[in-house]
DNA sequence: TTAAATTTTTAGACTTGTCTAAAAATATTT
DNA sequence: AAATATTTTTAGACAAGTCTAAAAATTTAA
């Protein structure tokens, strides 16, 4: 087989493991036993059960009440993870013409197939790509992620023009919303009007003039001109 | 989600309804406990739990001591299981340059995967394959196999030819020997002479003399001309 | 800085899928 | 047809991962 020296992970833990990577960007604190449950759906006492394998087996460190944070390898095996996911977003927007709000789902499935011929392969079919359908970057193999200086739609100011490179909120709700609206990545955008009183916004997008409201805004993710 | 009106079956459920499809393709009869129990290398006990719910599922008809045979359902559900198997590794060849030997161990975590549209979407990408890279003919959606009129190397005669259609045995010792060998689907046989005391073959392949033994010649099947 | 509220952990239970060992049924042999 | 061998099922146990309810620790508030 194909298992011997690099270490395996269930489903369960690599989603553990996945979960605790997305807060620890954001926080970069311990994360909270309770915050693992929130993201996971799941309950605070089974977090806490699991995070204790997870300590033995030296992915994550935890001290009773204090929270986890992940090991090097910890990371590293996350970042792969999110790296299997990403990718598979990718094959099926491009391959398999599914639109970026159904990717997910079958995503979540994916990033769990053992096999690093399949990954590598699929890197290259893919042309080696660096972000995903939704513009989050896509982990190299070391863990590392390309960065872009990208700002959200709210701030740029009355007059400024960027390109849509990716949203925060990447529910298909929202995602269907953008493509109702005809934003999708690479589209560029430029703000006609910003109201005070609502917050909204009056911006250009295909020659056309449209109306955005500031939750919108404060989701969609623009790189300035 | 996505799962109101289909039937969802675990990862297991699915092994032990691929077993039995597998096993009724060749014996026809109700499938023994023991059989089932070999073919997935657990143990008896285990099948027989796990049999019941099936039964309980209405995927197998079950009799104590009597052995099981698939219903309607369960010879649908388990064919798709085996088409989705065999359209990953038609995937794996062509797009992610894998070869023959490799693909059952990876596609046999794919074949899990739910999703129909990722499924059809696949079909569509290869082209509507009939045959998977062994040359096992792919279920169709509603579980219908292609034909072909393959005979076994061993049955042809001195001077017939044919063209190598599949194998088998797919285990990766035999493939690779074939591929050393030169042997590949779609490559034309011809039968020079049959030895009588070992039962071995001398054939012609791309032009070259080989010499055959009983036991390869007993696994390649092949279209005669 | 005590008291109250919240978070986290523990303890015990449940499910799925597996196992071993023993009992029951079936099949084979003489 | 009785005795033996084999197969199959049952019974009870175990690991993974989850849950509820209660106890312990920490944080927040007064």
């Amino acid at each position: 087989m194909s298992c011997q020296n690099k270490k395996m992970f269930t489903q369960a833990e690599e989603n553990y493991l996945k979960a605790i990577y997305h807060l620890e960007t954001d926080s970069k604190k311990g994360i909270s036993t309770n915050a693992i449950a929130k993201s996971l759906e799941t309950k605070a006492s089974s977090v806490t059960d699991m995070v204790k394998k997870l300590s033995d087996k030296k992915v994550v460190l935890y001290k009773k009440y204090q929270g986890v944070t992940l090991t090097e390898l910890g990371l590293k095996t996350a970042a792969n993870i999110v790296r299997k996911h990403r990718l598979w977003e990718v094959f099926l927007v491009q391959k398999l013409n599914f639109s970026w709000d159904e990717v997910h789902e079958v995503a979540e499935q994916l990033e769990h197939i053992k096999s690093a011929k399949l990954i590598n392969q699929l890197d290259v079919l893919l042309g080696f790509p660096k972000y995903d359908p939704h513009g989050d970057p896509i982990p190299d193999k070391d863990g590392n992620l390309s960065k872009i200086d990208k700002i959200l739609l709210s701030t740029l100011l009355k007059n400024e023009s960027g390109v849509c490179v990716g949203v925060d909120d990447s529910s298909s709700e929202f995602l269907q919303f953008l493509d109702k609206k005809g934003i999708t990545l690479g589209k560029q955008i430029t703000v006609l009007e910003k109201e005070d009183f609502d917050d909204s916004l009056s911006i250009e997008i295909d020659g056309k003039k449209l109306s955005i409201s500031n939750k919108i805004a404060n989701n969609l993710y623009i790189k300035k001109l």
